[in-house]
DNA sequence: GTCTATATTTTGATAGAC
DNA sequence: GTCTATCAAAATATAGAC
């Protein structure tokens, strides 16, 4: 294949991913995808076999991404709590990556895995299970309570996917809403630019609680920082919540952006 | 409208959301809900505007009948984390009612909000609010910690929605699995016909471990048992592992089912 | 490899009989 | 209120020139 030929195939891959986010496998339309990759509709069935195996290689590519950044957290040696922060931070560097993921898993789960093949099947078993070697680890260590690692698999993911995927719905409502002058919904518009940051930390936090075993006192342990996501130094973005007890934090002093 | 009229009405409207569940807006054929609903095509135009006017119907529904629930539990007099676990029984209880509610809101998440007009805006708002009210009221009253409501929003629902809106492919993965003899995989497989109640049992102590102010000594005080959906005892459908640390719960002991 | 042009099916929506 | 028949637009996919 020559280099003209795979930028082509990538400028497909990467225009069909933003459509199917964006309107699903029954509502993205391959003319759209066409022409949001600057090609001709031919082209595509040129360089994949359908719209449903190009859908499946985006699912695919995520999940497989998803399931290799995992199980090489899993091999370092660090403690387990470092390794589920690392999980977090991983999850946030695959959204800024590739910002269609939250949207199409969050779609995936809800299409009831219509369009599973069996390669999907196995990528996303990797990366179940390689997130239930994380919480079994510390759980064989004592250091996290003992409780259902499938159950605490969707305490895991699904804040971190319901909130990068809803980024597009809560910019509608700071629109609507803050020229509309509702202060309490500030609070929901203020979440948007310095969302993401600040989200982690909560999340990390949260997770922690979660998972400690009784003693360990997970709440006066703060969550590491670890390297950004693009090189830029990881500045925190709120003061942990969980450090300053009683000292409510004002949304407003974050400043880190949220991923595009 | 005469009773029949009213009953044709009603079958349209249950026939779309199983099949905008199933296959989200631009999915959804209006052939195939005039098929589910038994009636022809023609009536679905007759009782309702178009297609956008019958999706924002049910979204709508669904949003306003979660928060008529949380409205009326924040009413109560019962201490903040009762509310918290009567949420948590309360979005239980619309998923049994309203089978397609899980996945149409993961759904609606990702979509972006593109169907979202001001009255379904209006109903989430409400949503929203309500269940804002319940952790700020519980901080009020200093036995939460101090956290961002709006990012605690997401850890409550996510879980609940995800895992909810994640039964069909988790059947599937158990169809595909249990016969191909994955004993790792038996797990996840575990977690689909008994699944709900020990869920909903999980996620109310991981969110009480998240919310619980310093010295509350959350993780001692286990859930209370609430009425159950549909007037059948809330058999516990397994012991609060939280109340167990050591004792790794059998999970093939849960014994009650999950929602249809 | 990339395009134009087109075949075929399905879609949302309506007209009009009863 | 409920149906049959049908339109016009949009969908996926392909044929064939270059």
């Amino acid at each position: 294949m020559t280099r003209n030929a795979a930028r082509s195939r990538h400028a497909i891959f990467a225009a069909a991913a933003a459509e199917f986010a964006a309107s699903g496998f029954a509502g993205a339309s391959v003319d759209r995808i066409a022409e949001r990759a600057g090609l001709n509709k031919a082209m595509i069935y040129y360089h994949f076999t359908d719209k449903a195996a190009l859908y499946r290689e985006i699912v695919c590519d995520i999940f497989h991404g998803l399931a290799d950044r995992v199980d090489r957290i899993a091999e370092l040696t660090i403690a387990p709590t470092e390794k589920i922060d690392a999980a977090v931070d991983t999850f946030a560097a695959m959204a800024a990556a590739r910002p269609y993921f939250p949207a199409m898993m969050a779609r995936e789960i809800a299409e009831g895995g219509v369009h599973l093949d069996d390669q999907m099947i196995g990528a996303l078993i990797r990366l179940f299970r390689g997130v239930l070697r994380l919480f079994e680890e510390g759980q064989a260590k004592g250091v996290f309570r003992p409780f259902d690692p499938v159950f605490m698999y969707f305490t895991f993911i699904a804040p971190l996917i319901f909130f990068m995927a809803s980024r597009p719905v809560r910019l509608l409502l700071q629109e609507r809403f803050v020229a509309g002058g509702e202060p309490d919904l500030a609070r929901l518009a203020a979440s948007v630019p310095a969302g993401l940051d600040a989200m982690l930390a909560h999340h990390k936090t949260a997770v922690r609680l979660v998972l400690a075993a009784a003693g360990t006192a997970a709440d006066r342990s703060r969550p590491r920082k670890r390297p950004a996501l693009k090189g830029r130094a990881a500045k925190p973005a709120v003061r942990s919540v969980a450090a300053a007890p009683g000292a409510r934090q004002s949304r407003k002093t974050a400043r880190s952006g949220d991923h595009a």
